[in-house]
DNA sequence: TTTTATTTTTAGGTAAATCTAAAAATTTTT
DNA sequence: AAAAATTTTTAGATTTACCTAAAAATAAAA
């Protein structure tokens, strides 16, 4: 059984994990607004519970009991914040912080329960998937908007950014989970897209179009 | 804002003094499972912060803000207790555990929506009154069953024991929340009391009895 | 390939919440 | 009222998760 910070450090490793495999410190550091001599204790503990391979200086991954471990929490984070969205009506810019508290109650019997009472969601508010009580989940292959290229189709299934600012523009704009969305133009000035959503046109900014995950159905 | 840990003792503080109204030591270091030296440590973080009124040697008693605070976490405990019971058909023996770490969840909004979502119960599994916002309940008049003559009436309104053993007991035997009863016969032998539940007759301790709460709607 | 900059680790310390053992105060019993 | 028992507090340690400052290792630049 791991404390509510080892918990916070296995998800954080295994998030960062997935852009470059050796994660390190400073890192990790930055992500749980904490000292890199912290997280240098920390790794030293983890390392002895068997949960994560160090070598000094050489950064650090995640065994597969750190990474079930890391997967379980992220499993109870994405089905408190469905819980948070579809039952207690909160806006999906609203539901990440509760949920940071939420991941931690430590009870098998109720995350089950509560996986069926959601109807066991396959992905969270923000599109993110949700882990099976194995572990185990779809590796879904998402293309950036960024990357489309004018003319493209596409249905918007996901974020690469929570937080609140960001959601609460997209909502604005309308750009939502689901909607579907056609390049029209990329401009050249800034890099900024031309966007085309339920037949109104929209402009957004490439930092926002990164953001933004297609899954393309189609291409013209 | 207080911690998990403060939260806990005003919790305890809170309850005990239902019982007596100048709390000891000794009684809160049982309650938590802890040493008395470490509640004096705690008492007297609590006083600096003005959470109780303290007077070496002489116990312990919650000042209004204290009392404020230990009454928000009755509440959300309850809260969820209903939840845990209502939506995800937890058993009333089961939820107790899991309350006692969700009710550490600092969020005003969740426990609103929450409350909303439930319908804004008025009383949880056991019986027990579920504050408002504001902290303020009803003080039922509760009767413990054993207090009871032959012939009485009654209705089963609360447990003032919250043991998983004690409440599978009372599942066993038809002794559940919102059903009436009726005093048949007390054995002179051992105290244990006869009673009359949906025309069948059940036969409990003295020690099961003290823990059964009945609102006396009647009397023949 | 040195020199410089960056990253990471170690050494030594702090605050919160515990503990044990011993001292002090209070209560109960003789 | 004195002695004995109980309760409560203090003193001094321990553990967890932090910190700062300095040393060591690695990476980047000259
Ligand atoms: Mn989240
Ligand atoms: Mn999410
Ligand atoms: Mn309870
Ligand atoms: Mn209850």
């Amino acid at each position: 059984m791991q404390s509510f910070t080892e918990e916070n450090y296995l998800k954080t490793i295994y998030h960062l994990a997935e852009k470059s495999s050796s994660v390190q410190t400073n890192a990790i550091a930055e992500q749980l607004q904490t000292k890199p001599a912290s997280v240098t204790d920390m790794i030293k503990k983890l390392a002895e519970k068997g949960l994560v391979d160090y070598i000094k200086y050489q950064g650090v991954s995640l065994t597969t009991n750190g990474r079930l471990a890391a997967i379980d929490i992220v499993r109870k984070h994405r089905l408190w914040e469905v819980f948070l969205v579809d039952k207690l009506n909160f806006k999906w810019d609203e539901v990440h912080d509760v949920a940071e508290e939420l991941e931690h109650i430590k009870s098998v019997d109720l995350i089950e329960r509560l996986d069926e009472f959601l109807g066991f969601p396959k992905s969270d508010p923000h599109g993110d998937p949700i882990p099976d009580k194995n572990g185990r989940f779809a590796k879904t292959q998402f293309i950036k908007l960024i990357d489309l290229k004018i003319n493209d189709l596409g249905t918007i299934t996901g974020v690469s950014q929570h937080s609140s600012a960001f959601l609460k523009h997209l909502e604005k704009l309308g750009l939502t989970l689901g909607k579907e969305i056609e390049v029209k133009d990329i401009t050249d000035f800034d890099g900024s897209v031309e966007l085309l959503i339920a037949n109104k046109p929209v402009n957004i900014s490439r930092e926002v179009a990164k953001h933004i995950l297609i899954s393309n159905n189609d291409k013209i």
